[in-house]
DNA sequence: GTCAATATTGACAAGTATGTCAAAGATGAC
DNA sequence: GTCATCTTTGACATACTTGTCAATATTGAC
């Protein structure tokens, strides 16, 4: 290929996935995408058609290792702890940023979701993702008798759960309270000891 | 008082509140309000000053009566059945529209408090007002020996569950995934059945 | 009915964001 | 080294949004 592109698209998507994050999917302009990747807007405008797109291309590159790290967190044998573990890890990468952050995924849900069928479809897929794997866990937590609840309904209640702690870390900022948050809810669920 | 105002300041706040329900607090414009309202956009920069005010006016307007509201669903004798019919009811009020609408205060959680000091206080309030009201309901269920959690925990905790709900709305527009989530979440909640 | 006080209206100015484009620059294939 | 191909760059046009303001209209008090 001649003429090859100079930037680093790693690095831009980075960087997009972190105005998107701290701004919003509206309040983040191709200016500002342009100031936080380094690259000039006419070049993103060249690379990708639009914000739009630039914000599609962000999301795969978000959602990547994503699902695959989630399962990762769920290794642990006591289903209990392993959930323990990826709701706390959830907190903790919303927490982590010292200029607060936000969720990228629950703001592109509140923002973005209705403004396009192509965004729409990978915030569903990325939901639904999500879903499959706690359910999973469930399943399989169900069968080493760790588990007595439906797994079904429960992934999806955790999916909802998730959500809700984006939304509570843009009102408080207050990760106890989100911990608290998935605390009680963990210890409201029908899991029993490892046997 | 001379030079009347000729607009009905309720009819504009309750355009404003479906718009900005509608739209999300940065999508919405002067003009959208103004469209909506049928009222100048002059007019409306003459009676509040800025989107911020107008926002702030609605949104009280909104809650004006939306806790004396929320208590009076959580009035049944019997905990669990309280809880179930405000959950009902505020899902019934998320769907209830046929043009797809949105949380009102979670859109505006998600975009407008950080934004402005005011509306961050503002949102604050309303979710712990949220908070207040279940937490008592959760203490006389204590004392009615039907429930046997922690009342200021969990009333947190479906603050969290009730923001996600309004999230999942965005994606599914799905009634009964809405209810399932809340009907999960309530059965694992330690409700006994009242004596 | 007059008048002071307020609301309404449309026009204006300024700022912001988008998207396009031609000119210039860089690159790999040959 | 040449060249076709793509990228980069800055400028430009367009559109949108905000906020202000002077002119006009309306109102209630007197």
């Amino acid at each position: 290929m001649v003429g090859t592109r100079r930037f680093n698209e790693d690095e831009v998507l980075d960087a997009a996935v972190n105005v998107f994050s701290k701004k919003g999917f509206n309040a983040t302009t191709m200016l500002d995408l342009a100031a936080e990747s380094g690259v000039q807007r006419g070049s993103l405008y060249n690379a990708y058609q639009s914000k739009n797109v630039l914000f599609l291309k962000a999301f795969s590159h978000y959602t990547e290792n994503f699902l695959t790290f989630i399962e990762g967190e769920l290794q642990n044998p006591d289903a209990k702890k392993a959930f323990n573990q990826l709701l706390n890890t959830l907190v903790e990468r919303l927490c982590s940023d010292k200029d607060v952050k936000g969720c990228f995924s629950t703001r592109a849900i509140m923002e973005a979701a209705q403004k396009c069928p192509d965004i729409h479809l990978c915030l569903t897929s990325f939901l639904d993702g999500l879903e499959v794997i706690m359910k999973k866990r469930l399943e399989q937590a169900i069968k080493d008798k760790q588990f007595s609840g439906d797994a079904q309904a429960t992934a999806r209640y955790l999916v909802v759960l998730t959500r809700g702690i984006a939304v509570i870390e843009r009102v408080y900022n207050d990760k106890e309270r989100m911990v608290e948050a998935y605390q009680t809810a963990l210890a409201y669920m029908p899991f029993q000891k490892a046997s």
